[in-house]
DNA sequence: GTATTTTAGTCAATATCTGACAAGTCACAA
DNA sequence: TTGTGACTTGTCAGATATTGACTAAAATAC
């Protein structure tokens, strides 16, 4: 969702079609179309590759694409914040 | 596996055996021992009804359960502090 | 309009998760 | 040293979810 936001602004910016990146991820159109409306999750594979032919920043790209999921999961949950915070400090 | 500790903690606190809470879920002692060691994922119902028997606060059990999801996801990527910022300023 | 791009929907194949259970380890007691 | 209770490990079929391939429909551009 944040990354296929992502997505589509580079890929408008670079004039590149759907079909162009699907081709060069090896996937079908139609897939590539979820992607980027983030009805279907990208592979960690596919980002990296993305970044690659977007000329964009790969960790900017992975953030984008962690933080959906990270998102998808605690969004709806009354202690979303607490949760975050909570990894924060667990963390390494 | 935050909550696995947890739920070993107040389990002993309370003197219970893992067979008792096991029964009072409906789940089998394996099934048990197996979510209190982070083996195998707990349900929402269920963290509910343990913050109910081990007289716990559900907020802080579904914390750290959904904090142990979260944790899976990113624990080991390098970008894992930058997700979380990018979630807390995203999030509601 | 019609051609191109994007999205929606279907479906089988595959991968992942779950529940049930037998069998194992470990600690302690008889 | 063997018996017992608590817990853990391992397995495996069945349920669920995810994926990829693709057709068809919708939106947009020309």
């Amino acid at each position: 969702m944040f990354l296929g936001k992502r997505i589509k602004e580079l890929r408008e910016e670079r004039q590149l079609l759907q079909r162009q990146l699907a081709a060069e991820l090896e996937i079908y159109t139609p897939m590539f179309s979820k992607i980027e409306r983030g009805e279907r999750k990208a592979k960690r594979e596919q980002v990296i590759e993305l970044a690659r032919l977007l000329e964009a920043d790969v960790d900017e790209l992975l953030t984008l694409w962690l933080a959906g999921q990270v998102y998808d999961l605690i969004e709806d949950e009354a202690v979303a914040k607490r949760v975050l915070k909570f990894v924060e400090k667990n963390i390494e």
